[in-house]
DNA sequence: GCGCCTATACTCTAAATTGGAGTAAGTAAA
DNA sequence: TTTACTTACTCCAATTTAGAGTATAGGCGC
């Protein structure tokens, strides 16, 4: 048994400091409200809670509804202790994945329709995560949110969420007009327009960039929490 | 062998559509220009060089540098075609990970010198990537980019990058500002203030939420390129 | 009171992916 | 000439994912 903990087992402390769940229970509030900050696959919670609970960190009791048995999970106080130790250590940067970045870079090789559709994609997708942002954010309103004693450090994150969505989709509503103004995809007569747009992004330009200096040996490299780097 | 494509092959194929490179240079061009939108450790590169070979989408040829060999691979027509069908299929959405918001969520556990070090490395995080998309922005201003003849797609690239990160950065300057105003991280007195500011979040809220509907049953699912749900 | 459907509550496994360690040759600088 | 760094990979153990599979519970219609 790895006795490492991982930032997914932090996760799952997490949930569970809350209050006590089943581990049903907390793989749906984790879809819930996990997904978008550390999507983790359903099989790997329930392994979690097993090693957790083998290592002390979180206490399992069998209960029964009928014939059938499930787990109830509480945090221990080494769990908490845990993650209070966890708190302190460095954290691994913020990290996406995003394949339609990938499409936009080979467009020209497709359809001006293919591109335009898998933007439509995903304006529907930031348009349904806003609805469910939305619909977080009324249940603070109403008062009813399992959390609702944390509002002050929940708001932060609903904060952080439906900002970050709100440019993604402000972005994907530019970028669509602006491929939808063309005839084409090809290059011609589109590159002068693009270097003025490029110009006025917002962001400070290094002084100049003569030799493009060398890039990190290797790929993404999160922290460990032990401080050094993996 | 497996025949079934990934995002990851694709984003293989759409990196030597550009123009041909050793299975080295293509590590080290990901690292700079696809890591953030597509981070994969680099064994799985070149491991998927070869398996994109053996199914014909790259060519590989052996070059030698003094007795040192090494393999250059450029795409094939057939690669190019699979990349033109994978612009058709539906698009897997955006996804990301931030321990950062993990680590709020329990923040009330420790201390507040703990969540504002943890956000200190966020915008830290945030600011080295900024001074990377201000060079790339330099580069293009320069005339010097590797794709300098796509511009007119990069930008919009960029425009992208700068703009979620300057929206990620604000946040965490904002909920620097809010945590260090706190004498504690006790939520007395702070959750009236606090549903205000929820209140103001520019999202808009269902009629009300008496039942929270039932969540989808299992984890975040990624689309599959052949449109069926994994 | 029976059948059907959905929800609960998991376990199991093949396949994929990651994070390194390791090998070896070239190049530059002290 | 020794050392250090860069190029150019291969290899593997351990982890993680995606999904299939198993079985009970409970509500609803008829």
């Amino acid at each position: 048994m790895a006795e490492q903990l991982t930032t997914t087992s932090y996760a799952v402390l997490a949930q569970v400091a809350v209050h006590p769940w089943s581990t049903y229970e907390l793989v749906q509030q984790r879809v819930r409200y996990f997904r978008y900050v550390w999507p983790r696959a359903e099989s790997a919670i329930y392994r979690e809670v097993k090693r957790l609970s083998s290592m002390g960190l979180l206490d399992g009791r069998k209960e029964h509804v009928g014939k059938r048995a499930r787990t109830v999970y509480s945090i221990t106080e080494k769990g908490r202790e845990a993650l209070r130790e966890w708190l302190g250590a460095p954290v691994s940067p913020f990290a996406m994945d995003f394949e339609a970045m990938i499409r936009l870079f080979v467009a020209p090789l497709g359809t001006k329709e293919q591109i335009v559709s898998t933007l439509h994609q995903v304006r529907d997708d930031v348009r349904e995560m806003l609805r469910f942002g939305g619909e977080v954010k009324q249940e603070f309103l109403d008062g009813i949110a399992v959390t609702q004693d944390q509002v002050y450090i929940r708001a932060l994150a609903v904060d952080f969420f439906i900002s970050l969505l709100n440019t993604v989709g402000a972005w994907t509503e530019r970028t669509l007009a602006e491929i939808e103004s063309w005839d084409d995809l090809s290059p011609d007569g589109k590159n002068e327009r693009a270097l003025e747009k490029i110009r006025e992004l917002p962001v400070a330009t290094p002084e100049s960039v003569e030799r493009t200096p060398v890039p990190p040996r290797t790929q993404l490299q999160r922290r460990r929490h032990d401080g050094r780097s993996v």
